[in-house]
DNA sequence: TGCTGTGAAACCGTTCACAGCT
DNA sequence: AGCTGTGAACGGTTTCACAGCA
């Protein structure tokens, strides 16, 4: 809740078609596109109109009555209002097949996220880094070595059984959000984001559509 | 729309609720509970008793009165309903780092799903194999390899210019439906069913939410 | 008595439609 | 004239509360 009235609630919906919509913006900022309607926009990119304007209203007055949205300005105040105008340090806890491609994918790293190490339990992997470069640490070290690299956000990506305690290292560590690719609910932690990314459900779901089509 | 009145919509909300449940039923089922109630379901995991009879009633009256669910029945008609009674091919189109994670992990094999193939453009990967053993084929021979394959279900994890060919090629080879890991709108194509996965707007997502913590 | 299944109520997010600014 | 910003209507989902069955 902020001075002027507006930002109050923000949905989950609402966050991911602001992160679609500064992905749409970018592509038209590539293309030399300066100004665009909400309903340009909309068409363009297959989306709601009134729906942009309602969810680009929550962050104050940026649009031009008569115009539409400048598309630089409108990208660059996307990325403030998303925090993106900085790059915030990744951790992530399991260097297996998965942490290892994500600290090595080009989501993790530019666009406001660097990937600061992989941590993992194998000696064999401790002291590697992985293709790009991360290194791999050890895990046991996660409180004590995530202050002094100000990490933000931490990713669990181990075995099932050893989710909850990855989660609670890092929560000891200090990062204020966590994002989980575990099959298993982490219990909530005061003061820390958890976020499922629950592979299975997504395949499930699919199982599921395709059961009744 | 089936003869008894029931099962209409299924939304989104629903269906990963019910792969939640499904989880929830096997520990039960894992830890001897032979019966449940509704409500000790909701307190044991943190649920709502009204949504889950709800969720259940969609498909069906299978609850007991004075009683609850029987555990085992439960599952078993909960693995139907989503249409995980039997096993769905699926195949990867992208033998990188992400690729190889997913042919490779626990969610993409057992229970319900197992991965016939993995597909790509590059000579000096096609014909080797993954760490598990799935074959990496040329990513040309899609649309002839995969009807013999009886593949369902496709996985998109190529770099973002690539994804919406590759999604293409799939539907061309037959697949019902399509998991997307690419950060790119796949545009929609009739009989498929295309679910994005994209990890840029998770990740985005705990930005936003840490920006106004 | 205890719990399911379900109509009714409350809630939330989306869409419409227009007043008002440029 | 054109488009934003927004109050009001709408539709869908969640929660409540209870009738009815074991």
């Amino acid at each position: 809740v902020n001075g002027k009235g507006r930002t109050d609630s923000a949905s989950e919906a609402t966050t991911q078609r602001l992160s679609l919509l500064l992905r749409c913006v970018r592509t038209l900022e590539a293309e030399g596109v300066r100004t665009i309607s909400s309903s340009a926009l909309a068409e363009r990119f297959g989306l709601n109109s009134a729906q942009i304007r309602k969810d680009l209203a929550m962050f104050g007055e940026f649009g031009v009555r008569g115009v539409g949205y400048h598309v630089t300005e409108l990208k660059n105040r996307l990325k403030e209002v998303m925090g993106l105008d900085r790059t915030r340090v990744v951790v992530i806890v399991g260097a297996g097949n998965l942490g290892q491609a994500l600290a090595d994918s080009r989501n993790f790293n530019g666009e406001g996220f660097t990937v600061a190490a992989l941590f993992d339990v194998d000696g064999r992997k401790i002291g590697s880094r992985s293709r790009t470069g991360v290194v791999i640490r050890d895990a046991s070290g996660i409180p004590a070595d995530l202050p002094p690299m100000g990490a933000e956000i931490g990713v669990v990506a181990v075995p099932p059984d050893a989710a909850v305690s990855a989660a609670e290292a890092l929560a000891n560590g200090g990062v204020k959000a966590i994002l989980n690719f575990a099959p298993v609910t982490i219990p909530p932690i005061p003061g820390v984001i958890v976020k499922n990314m629950d592979l299975t459900f997504f395949l499930e779901g699919l199982s599921f559509q395709l059961a009744r089509a």
